[in-house]
RNA sequence: GGCCCCAUCGUCUAGCGGUCUAGGACGCUGCCCUUUCACGGCAGAAACACGGGUUCGAGUCCCGUUGGGGUCACCA
């Protein structure tokens, strides 16, 4: 598990580079928690580029997700965020200079040529590797076009000491003379992000395990420029539950799914991002601070893990208990469109609340009860509760209630505990019909909370309705 | 297929040669609490993929097998 690291002997820069072609997906979400998480750890910066290289796939929309999302699990980044299309003619500018100093050359082979040298790879079952006839001629070839490609180094052996990782090789063999730029002119991702890191001064580029690959094309472009090598750390990838890539059906949504759809809070998401693929002795709740205090690549995990909704849910119900009642009422608020009134109410009824709830979807569901308008609507199994001897027992349990003088839990269950007993029936038998009547549901909160929440006269209104059979 | 990486309960993980009859968490089962449902508490089932080494001693180190993943674009 040791991967080969050390502290950092330089300021730490660490940056999240996402492509504005989706929304702020969960495996991006943990990757640039754990670039804040080292940055912050350090007591380093931590900044955010767009790679919008591809203009015709990036949008606007997917930009302001992005940078919501990161808001709102609290990602902040140091200084504007910077825009990798802004850096064009710097890409450019280099890309030209490795081609005079000889270590790139302009490439004029075609899609046919190209397609042919990789159906005769195939055809002798031998690995393909581009073998461009231009790799050592010099001169221009008139307006043909033409892709500006590095010259990789054909011998020897590039070694990364990666953080998570540990110490991975690869032959030079391995990589090919891959496109530095277009025919058009503008560069590809592999130029830019090795570009663009040296200029804002990345030192730690922590990203995705899907990268490692990238990473030894990347180093190619490094030593040609001599520029300084940064640390690299690759973190797993997380799976679905069946172990396959996370793809849409298995949770790769959004986070603003997780925040409006699935009725999560960002401080349980960052928390469960955190364990997949880290950990720290048998901690599981770990606070923000606690977060940064004990966060370092070391510990990160080398093998993939897969998404667990269950867990992710368990997570939120502690932090949703843990919350404070105004804040909750006004997510809740939110969902509901509710009056200042009815936000006070729910405020008051939040402690029986919360601990009934996983998501702050439920949250709102299981406060229904408290806004509905009468006749409320009783679901099936609430109203298989309403017996005919249930109503009667509903009825005398109205006319108690209704001589009481206090309307607070501790009366109230001192007179429903009367009826009961008078009856000659369990609290049970009473409790339920009379939950049936005032929330319509077979499961609420305590059933004197309810009355004291609800207030004497809905509470009573709402008995009287269901005292009588219905036909 | 080539190259690279990975491998402890169903899942997330602790473990960094002896303290491991392998610990915690989620989920699951049972019990307690109890007006329902939760919360909370207690208990339980549940794993070192396999085969070789190295060592006095291996979940921990090495090799292989198997399994899984990633990557092989004028996408990023």
């Amino acid at each position: 598990m040791s991967a080969s690291s050390s502290p950092p002997s330089r300021p730490v820069v660490t940056r999240f580079a996402p492509s504005p072609t989706g929304f702020l997906h969960i495996g991006g979400a943990r990757t640039a928690l754990f670039n804040w998480l080292y940055a912050r750890h350090y007591g380093g910066k931590f900044l955010l580029r767009i790679e919008d290289t591809d203009k015709a796939r990036s949008t606007k929309e997917a930009i302001d997700a992005i940078l919501d999302g990161m808001r709102w699990l609290g990602l902040d980044w140091d200084g504007h965020e910077y825009y990798q299309s802004q850096f064009w003619a710097r890409h450019a500018e280099l890309a030209h200079r490795m081609l005079d100093r000889g270590q790139a050359y302009r490439c004029y082979m075609t899609h046919d040529e190209l397609a042919e040298q990789r159906e005769a790879a195939q055809r002798e079952r031998r690995p393909f590797r581009i073998d461009s006839p231009w790799r050592d001629v010099t001169e221009e070839q008139g307006a043909k076009p033409f892709v500006i490609r590095l010259k990789a180094p054909r011998d020897g052996e590039t070694v990364i000491d990666d953080q998570v990782q540990g110490r991975v090789t690869v032959q030079n063999a391995e990589i090919d003379d891959f496109i530095l730029l277009r025919s058009d002119g503008s560069p590809t991702y592999m130029l830019a992000v090795v570009v663009d890191d040296h200029d804002m001064g990345v030192t730690h580029v922590i990203r995705g395990d899907d990268h490692l690959n990238n990473a030894f094309r990347q180093l190619a472009i490094i030593r040609a420029m001599g520029w300084p090598e940064p640390t690299y750390a690759h973190v797993p990838l997380i799976h679905g539950p069946d172990g396959a890539k996370l793809s849409k059906r298995h949770g790769a949504l959004g986070v603003d799914a997780y925040r409006d759809e699935l009725g999560m809070l960002p401080e349980a998401v960052d928390n469960y991002l955190l364990r997949l693929g880290w950990g720290h002795g048998d901690d599981e709740i770990i606070s923000r601070d606690q977060a940064i205090e004990w966060f370092d690549l070391p510990q990160v995990g080398k093998s993939p893990s897969r998404f667990d909704f269950k867990k992710l849910e368990n997570l939120n119900g502690h932090y949703i208990r843990d919350a404070d009642d105004q804040r909750l009422a006004d997510l809740v608020a939110q969902r509901r469109s509710l009056s200042p009134e009815q936000i006070a109410l729910l405020v008051r009824a939040m402690p029986e609340l919360k601990s009934r709830a996983n998501t702050i979807t439920q949250l709102a569901e299981n406060a229904d009860f408290l806004f509905a308008t009468r006749p409320i609507h009783v679901d099936h199994a609430a109203s298989a509760l309403l017996t005919p001897d249930a109503r009667l027992l509903l009825a005398a349990t109205r006319q108690n209630l209704a001589s009481l003088t206090n309307w607070d839990a501790a009366s109230l269950e001192a007179g429903i505990r009367e009826v009961a007993e008078a009856s000659g029936v369990k609290l049970g038998k009473l409790a339920q019909p009379l939950r049936a009547a005032l929330t319509g549901q077979t499961t609420s909160p305590g059933i004197f909370d309810v009355l004291a929440l609800l207030g004497r006269d809905e509470s009573l209104d709402r008995i009287a309705d269901q005292m009588e059979p219905k036909e």
